[in-house]
DNA sequence: AAATCCGCCAACCGCAAGACT
DNA sequence: TAGTCTTGCGGTTGGCGGATT
């Protein structure tokens, strides 16, 4: 059997119905124009009558769910921005895995879509780095490297980017940064300044002065999990930050 | 061309807190 | 006040489809 979901787009349907006559899995167009339907002259809430008196045999929950995360007008589809990138990077290292309270920063965008761009994408270079997502190894990893990173990208993108100046490694005063003063319609306005930082690479040219592979770690010194020594120091050494930009952001 | 792997993401589940009776 | 219902949150699962072998 298949139907129709999403857009009519096709998929096989996995959906059933339980002992009590609920209704599993992905949802076909008709029962999205029902809930749409519904929810335009009723309006939201009440979640359990919406999903009784549509005439959808799906738990209040359900409905919930596919509105919130689907249906509702303003969300936001399509890849997560640069700037998009910062204010989830920023506020997560503040509040952890508050995702709904993260999306509230982010209009459009649904707690689940926020979460599974962290599972995907951040989860996915902290087991590359062979880091413990939540040690602060990685958390100084994201501070220090991929935020500035994805702040000299937006830059870049912009007009007031100097491509002359090439201010590889950033350097970041993040005392001083206030909560919730990111929004993500403008550009971040985090207090971050570039620096000069002498470079292996300066004629533009990607030759690692030394491969960290080479040295049969990961090229964060005594590696993410632990070891002796300054850590910081460590990773701010030309090698290693090098070594972080190429590991981190090709696919940034 | 077929099989397998893997990333992405929609949807489900369990739990907790608040609202209601 | 206690019990029940509703809502919201975070974790997890599983299928689809593209990439790779």
């Amino acid at each position: 059997m298949e139907m129709k979901v999403e857009g009519g787009s096709k998929r096989k349907a996995h959906q059933s119905e339980d002992e009590t006559g609920i209704r599993k899995g992905p949802w076909t167009v008709e029962e999205d124009t029902i809930l749409v339907n519904y929810i335009a002259i009723h309006g939201e809430g009440r979640w359990n009558s919406v999903a009784r008196f549509a005439g959808l045999k799906r738990t209040g929950k359900s409905c919930r769910l596919r509105w919130l995360n689907y249906l509702r007008p303003d969300v936001r589809r399509g890849n997560i921005t640069l700037q998009e990138q910062i204010v989830i990077l920023d506020l997560h290292s503040r509040w952890g895995n508050r995702w709904s309270k993260i999306a509230q920063h982010l209009p459009g965008r649904t707690d689940n879509e926020i979460k599974n761009y962290w599972r995907t994408r951040v989860m996915k270079q902290a087991k590359q780095l062979k880091c413990d997502v939540n040690s602060k190894q990685f958390r100084d990893t994201l501070r220090y490297v991929w935020m500035p990173r994805l702040l000299e990208r937006i830059r870049a993108a912009t007009s007031e980017y100097d491509p002359s100046c090439q201010p590889v490694p950033v350097t970041l005063n993040h005392s001083s940064v206030t909560p919730l003063d990111i929004q993500f319609h403008q550009a971040p306005s985090i207090p971050w300044q570039a620096q000069h930082v002498s470079h292996g690479s300066q004629n533009g040219s990607d030759v690692c002065p030394r491969v960290a592979s080479e040295q049969g770690n990961n090229g964060l010194g005594g590696g993410c999990g632990g070891g002796g020594g300054d850590w910081a120091e460590t990773l701010w050494s030309d090698d290693n930050i090098w070594f972080l930009q190429q590991q981190l952001f090709e696919d940034v």
